[in-house]
DNA sequence: ACCATTATTTAACTTTTGGTCAATAACTCC
DNA sequence: GGAGTTATTGACCAAAAGTTAAATAATGGT
């Protein structure tokens, strides 16, 4: 038995209707058809895992199994493109030019990039896939840690040390990387209990509990950078 | 191809050796051999994950894999053992009467008991068995959380209201809790980015950088809490 | 030294699953 | 509306992987 394999899935009802009697075939046209088995792989490698039977996906999707590999030739090659796609599409080089916007505050840039960091990132499909990979391969863990090492630590920590009235001359040390990936770590932590542990971490009372989480945890950081790093 | 299997694993060596051409059959106790493949168990499934094939792992053993129904009726049944023996093995009564003991500072509380969590919790099963548990059927990662939530969470809140001279009565808020989570969830982002990313997160110069780092995380973690409670 | 027990292996079975190929039929163009 | 193109399917294959049963042999007790 395959990895998060459910036995009941995708088991198809009412086979009385007419269209069961004589099943219509539908014909799409390549792309299409292309992109609707790309993001329906998303969904279905996301959920069950790079482990997932072939056969599955495609009942999902209506089609026979054999129909995939007239787009894909082996299912490595599928997951292959899974895993680019998921990735290519989440990476906001704006975050950078945020980061580097002369008119904000070292906080409303924290602020600002850390609350669509969360919303563009700490989705299901990427946590999951993110976490399968670092699982697995690592194919897209390192290549996502590499940007966020090479473009987004450093333009964090020199916030950070702007904000704590440093000059930003030497390079990030150590400690100081090592405590921003606490805040960091912290953030993604919220996606991993929503997406891998299945909590529900905000209650209903206020709506948008989650970026005043976030707002907590990054005034904290600053607040306790500058005594810490004084 | 099963989930991160190494095709070259376990390939046995030196064939022209005595014991290879009159290959000795060693017949071990029973406790002791169930005790042994599950040993093997955590460690292989912790690797390879609970898709892991049972012939690679009594290979590793160097025993054949039908020998592994002789201790356990199904994989299933196997796995399960799996996780309850992670399971209990790593949570630590010693821990809530740590943080209820009148001797010590809330600072010293947090830091000795994150200390001492983070070297056995964080370690390469623990992290990757969990992980794997709340990726597939969340078995393992719920119950532990439910200790975590109910043993732990509402200590290390009444502590965090000691070190900031609050009142210690009224239950745990939403926004206390989940600024505790912030801490937490960063250091728990240590084991994912040792044990999941392959990551290594301290430099040489440092003999116990990890220390050091927890310890600025606490630090910080109270000071703030002072002041964002007032 | 022999016997009974049972740990361990060998061989075989079954289901699963990635992959191939020829046959079928839906769509487009003339 | 007929023909050509090709998206789609059904039948099939082979290797992988969980499971079973019978045969073998290491060990402990007498």
């Amino acid at each position: 038995m395959s990895f998060n394999e459910d036995p009941t899935f995708g088991i198809r009802k009412a086979e009385n209707l007419a269209e069961e009697i004589a099943p219509i075939r539908r014909r799409m046209n390549t792309a299409d058809r292309k992109r609707q088995i790309l993001d329906g792989a998303i969904q279905f490698f996301a959920r069950h895992g790079i482990d997932g039977q072939l056969r599955n996906l495609t009942k999902e999707l209506g089609v026979t199994h054999t129909l995939l590999y007239h787009y894909f030739p082996t299912k490595e090659a599928l997951i292959k493109e899974v895993y680019k796609e998921v990735f290519e599409s989440r990476w906001k080089p704006e975050w950078e030019e945020l980061l580097d916007d002369k008119h904000l505050s070292p906080e409303e840039k924290l602020n600002a990039f850390y609350l669509d960091y969360t919303n563009t990132v700490l989705t299901y499909d990427f946590v999951r896939i993110l976490i399968f990979s670092g699982l697995s391969d690592h194919s897209i863990s390192d290549r996502f840690f590499e940007l966020l090492r090479s473009r987004l630590l450093p333009r964090l920590i020199r916030e950070t040390r702007k904000y704590c009235d440093r000059s930003t001359k030497p390079k990030p040390s150590h400690r100081e990387l090592e405590f921003l990936m606490g805040l960091h770590g912290g953030i993604f932590y919220i996606g991993m209990r929503r997406w891998i542990y299945g909590q529900a971490i905000y209650d209903d009372s206020s709506p948008n509990a989650e970026q005043d989480i976030i707002r907590d945890r990054i005034s904290a950081y600053l607040l306790s950078a500058k005594s810490l790093f004084a």
